[in-house]
RNA sequence: GCGGGCGUAGCGUAGUGGUUAACGCGUCUGGUUGUGGCCCAGAAGAUCGAGGGUUCGAACCCCUCCGCUCGCCCCA
């Protein structure tokens, strides 16, 4: 028992009775992306490790600590997506995209793996549903990104969501922000945590971050850069902001919100759940992107998305005991007691799958008694009993199992008719 | 990387030092000769997470390790 194999830690099998979950959301994910104008693209799920060194950000968590890597056979140094966003770029640059219609509007689906302790609503392998709109510097495109997403939501039931808005302005005016930033911590350093000391060095912004409790005392009088916007990055948000309201979607802005990612730049936004403030409660954030793909060795192109997890997505839903669709049982249980029973069954179950009713068979050489209860366990509609009897005479028995189950004898070639006309 | 909780059949649990580890669900078989759901009976299934220690005797007490889980950090 405890020697056998069990999956790799932070992972998990997605067993048959969570698919309908799985299904729903990939459904929900469909539908609204084509409202949308999205068309699906799907990228490797490793990399050259580089691409999200220089992408995602070396200061990163997710790059510095918890990227799987390797090397492969011929000395390639791969990654393990962590995030999505880099590669759906790197193929955008790859594949000129710049020349077709813009913006171009892409969405996958994409597990994505990263080395951390695992929790509830966290794990190694996770997947996300990610939407990128590339070629635009359009506020009102950030703001269809947000109501894409809310609207996935929407879709699974989930209804108690919000969306926190920020802005963390563009590169240049960020940097003389984040010197007075620095100017205001620096007399306290001494008195901060070890995470915030390493971050107001390698990445200032995350200090206003901090949940730990020697940090709090200082947060609040903090130069919030939200308050000092320039100019072009306050028009922006007041554009998304109004785009959002006329979608009917509640906006908060949140002074303090900061992605863990490098290339964001201008709007940034989490959703979270409204009705729990849970560890694990972001299901799906991301923000404006304009200078990654010119990191990524490309022209100028401003861009945004998001990236939600699906696994999370699916814990809310269960939170709100969403109802999903079961997929159907199937039509037919193949009840068979025969000498020679393996060419009639065959056939018989051959004919009615070509004619779409789904068929089940029954193991072979098991009693009766036994058959039935496979096929009550089985929820079929009908049983289907072939013996030497039926078979001597091309005739096959149709049971309905539901209700009183009757049953009458039918021509072999006259089954799929018998299902299909009560079906 | 740091803290808390928990590891007994496939699942959920009982058993807290004394002979062959119990119950429910599930699985399989049967309740006469070819008929399900309910019911009844039976069977299979557990080296009690692993190793070491204490003891005449350990699932139970002690130690170490492993695993799972929840939280912190961070993120989806």
């Amino acid at each position: 028992m405890s020697s056998r194999f069990q999956a790799p830690r932070g992972t998990q099998d997605i067993l048959p009775e969570m698919q309908p979950y799985w299904a729903a959301v990939l459904r929900a994910a469909e539908d609204v992306t084509r409202l949308f104008g999205f068309r699906r693209i799907d990228t490797p799920v490793f990399e050259n490790a580089a691409l999200f060194e220089k992408g995602s950000g070396d200061t990163t968590d997710i790059v510095e600590k918890e990227m799987y890597q390797f090397e492969d056979r011929g000395g390639d140094r791969l990654a393990l997506t962590p995030e999505g966003t880099p590669g759906i770029a790197r193929a955008y640059l790859e594949h000129g995209m710049a020349s077709w219609p813009q913006p171009v509007r892409l969405w996958t689906t994409h597990p994505m793996f990263r080395y951390d302790r695992p929790q509830k609503g966290r794990y190694r392998q996770h997947t996300q549903i990610d939407c990128e709109v590339i070629g635009s510097a359009d506020p009102l495109v950030d703001a269809e990104v947000i109501e894409l997403l809310w609207r996935i939501y929407q879709a699974v039931g989930i209804k108690s969501v919000g969306v926190r808005l920020g802005s963390i302005d563009d590169l240049e005016p960020r940097k003389a922000y984040v010197q007075r930033l620095k100017e205001y911590y620096r007399p306290h350093l001494d008195r901060l945590s070890e995470d915030s000391r390493r971050r107001f060095d390698r990445n200032p912004l995350r200090l206003l971050d901090s949940k730990d409790e020697r940090d709090l005392p200082y947060k609040d009088a903090a130069p919030k850069l939200v308050d000092q916007l320039s100019p072009e990055a306050q028009a922006h948000m007041e554009v998304v902001r109004t785009a959002l309201d006329a979608a009917g979607i509640p906006v908060v802005i949140d002074p303090l919100l900061v992605r863990g990612l490098d290339y964001y730049n201008r709007t940034v936004f989490e959703i979270v759940p409204t009705d729990d403030e849970r560890a694990q409660g972001t299901v799906g954030g991301g923000g404006r992107y304009d200078g990654l793909l010119e990191i990524l060795g490309g022209p100028h192109t401003p861009a945004v998305g998001f990236g939600s997890g699906i696994e999370r997505i699916i814990l809310e839903m269960q939170k709100h005991e969403v109802a999903v669709a079961e997929p159907p049982a199937p039509d037919v249980f193949l009840i068979h007691r025969a000498e020679n029973a393996a060419r009639a069954v065959t056939q018989l179950a051959g004919s009615l799958r070509s004619r779409a009713i789904a068929v089940v068979v029954a193991e072979s050489g098991r009693s009766m008694k036994s058959q039935f209860r496979s096929a009550d366990a089985s929820k079929a509609r009908f049983a289907v009993i072939v013996g030497d009897d039926e078979l001597a005479r091309g005739v096959a028995m149709v049971k309905d199992l539901r209700g009183g189950g009757e049953q009458r004898e039918v021509p072999l070639e006259g089954v799929a008719e018998a299902i299909a006309g009560v079906r």
